[in-house]
DNA sequence: AATGTTCCCAACCGCACCCAG
DNA sequence: ACTGGGTGCGGTTGGGAACAT
């Protein structure tokens, strides 16, 4: 960690809560693209912000990250909510990591706002052949069962063939979900994909390559053959990012200058300016640049 | 129209964890 | 081994919008 540009000498600055600004939207969205967030104590200091870096953080993630969706949650994505959240727990970060574009607090507050309140509901509909799941925490969920006996639902089966070795290797399911969790949080799993415009039914191993900060890496060709969730197979290469192979070489430099580090799931705002770039760089019209993301 | 109540969401708070020194 | 700073997570709260009376 150690964060360098902190200036530990400055007198305490009475912080600024409440609401944001667009002011202060348009500071901390600007250096942040500058600057990128480093260390976010710091941000608010380069950003001339009166907040906390927590604040700025929360600020970031919760609202100005590029790729958010806003708006109202589909049947698909609260079936992904009660699926995971019956697997899981209140793991609302890790039940985030499989809805693409929404945040931890928004499934949290989705939760008790609507989801939670139609659980006796669904609870009601499995009395008389509910088996009871017990997540980690000890929490009973009287509606898991249920989702648990739809694994075989098409969402289950992605999840499952991401984490398949883990759930293969032992009958304690629910803590090997946790641990393959924690784990995925730690670890730098891909977390993005450039399709570039191509579709992805264009995706195989003659059309991608592999960009990584890891030269050792580099070198190697990744792909697959039909659908998004064989790309699990990235996972042991740790920080990816695929694209046509045709721009790899011309944009290779610059991606370099762009990304020193491994990918954090905060980095998007770089996939967002690499998103700008190639269409830039390439003439292509900016809604022609897909971006697909991992989770 | 005015007032009270409910609901939702953005943001804060406190805690745990990680890591460098 | 200990300590302190930074980060991330989950629980909670406060304010405002929407709705009811």
């Amino acid at each position: 960690m150690g964060c360098k540009q902190m200036d530990k000498s400055k007198p305490k600055q009475k912080h600024k809560k409440g609401l944001w600004s667009p002011y202060e939207d348009q500071k901390l969205k600007d250096c942040i693209l500058k600057h990128g967030h480093g260390c976010w104590a710091s941000v608010p200091i380069n950003a001339g912000l009166q907040r906390t870096g927590k604040s700025c953080r929360l600020r970031w993630i919760n609202y100005l990250r590029p790729g958010l969706k806003r708006g109202t949650f589909s049947t698909d994505e609260e079936e992904t909510i009660l699926t995971f959240h019956g697997m899981l727990g209140n793991k609302w970060s890790q039940i985030a990591q499989h809805l693409p574009g929404r945040t931890d607090n928004e499934i949290k507050n989705h939760w008790h706002s609507y989801l939670k309140k139609r659980m006796p509901k669904l609870a009601e509909n499995e009395e008389g052949h509910a088996r009871t799941y017990t997540s980690e925490n000890g929490e009973s969920s009287p509606y898991s069962s249920m989702k648990l006996a739809s694994q075989n639902s098409s969402k289950m089966d992605s999840f499952e063939r991401i984490e398949g070795s883990l759930l293969a290797d032992t009958d304690q399911s629910v803590s090997a979900n946790n641990e393959f969790a924690r784990e995925n949080c730690k670890s730098n799993f891909p977390k993005v994909l450039f399709s570039e415009w191509l579709s992805l039914d264009h995706f195989n191993r003659q059309d991608f390559k592999v960009i990584t900060s890891n030269q050792d890496l580099s070198k190697n060709n990744i792909g697959c053959n039909d659908s998004m969730f064989q790309l699990d197979t990235f996972a042991q290469y740790g920080p990816v990012l695929a694209m046509n192979e045709v721009i790899t070489n011309e944009i290779n430099r610059d991606f370099n200058n762009m990304i020193q580090q491994p990918l954090k799931f905060e980095d998007q705002i770089f996939v967002n300016d690499f998103e700008e770039f190639i269409s830039r760089e390439f003439n292509r019209n900016v809604d022609d640049v897909h971006i697909n993301y991992i989770f």
